[in-house]
DNA sequence: GCTGAAAGTGTGTTAAC
DNA sequence: GTTAACACACTTTCAGC
């Protein structure tokens, strides 16, 4: 993949839209000076490269009713390195887990879980450990509250 | 807040919009079978009651050269607690800093930190330390690679 | 209340410059 | 990149369920 350059109107582009994604083409062209068809074309490219990966809803926890937020450190066993692969597939597929890394550290993964209430999470950690019994470890810290909740980049 | 109360029709308009939030009524409708209206209506009520806070589009961290990962645990002395507002609002100011989260575990603090590679990070770390020097201790899990990577919420 | 269809408004798209 | 004509999507209205 070859890295795009930017410019200063896209990277005022993608300021905005990593903020609201929703605001029209005419909106954004009044704010940074350009004409709302410029805008269009500059989103559509951004978008074909990749630059743009998604536009996607962020919904309230709360209102869905997964109000507990929890970070859990997963470590394997030395012995049991293999079993990664299959940890790995268990967390893609579990919709529970919003977010997952692959880290070097104290653990081996963290996992970022969203529950609805306490006994829901031991209910998911006790699955986990049932179907990948090589998982030798689960270190949760649980969230008092979220500071900042995003998947927007700095823009240099 | 009052818990708005959603039907299967929302449920499912939720769980299209938070994979792709940029794609037609029309074509929404058609996937859940009902009219265009509707669809529009219904996604409008949920923006209105709160139930879909924004739409954001998300980037490549690759493009926007920030390939490194980090997951930092900030800790505060037993003594130093009362500086934890000024880390919170440094956290919080700091555009590197894409989510962090006031937990009880290991650590006081968790911050998921977007550098464009370690010095990066390192001088991160050593302007945090010289500017909230309450804080005790920074310790660090380097992501290898993310596995997951989303604000998506699972639906009932 | 909510839906579906049609009319009206505004936006995104395309072409010429 | 800008402007203007065009096509299309969203909004509103209204009748009906």
């Amino acid at each position: 993949m070859s890295l795009p350059e930017l410019d200063d109107f896209d990277r005022h582009l993608l300021t905005r839209m990593q903020a609201d994604a929703h605001c029209k083409a005419e909106t954004l062209a009044a704010e940074i000076g350009l004409s709302a068809s410029a805008v269009q074309r500059r989103l559509k490219r951004l978008r074909e490269r990749g630059v743009i990966q998604a536009e996607v809803a962020v919904l309230d926890p709360a209102v869905m009713g997964r109000g507990l937020t929890l970070i859990a450190g997963l470590t394997i066993g030395r012995d049991n390195y293999a079993a990664l692969p299959r940890l790995r597939a268990w967390l893609a597929a579990e919709p529970a887990v919003q977010q997952a890394w692959y880290v070097t550290g104290e653990a081996d993964l963290v996992a970022l879980v969203l529950a609805p209430d306490m006994p829901a999470y031991d209910a998911l950690c006790a699955r986990l450990m049932a179907e990948v019994p090589q998982l030798s470890r689960i270190t949760t810290q649980v969230v008092i509250e979220p500071l900042k909740r995003s998947l927007a980049l700095p823009i240099a």
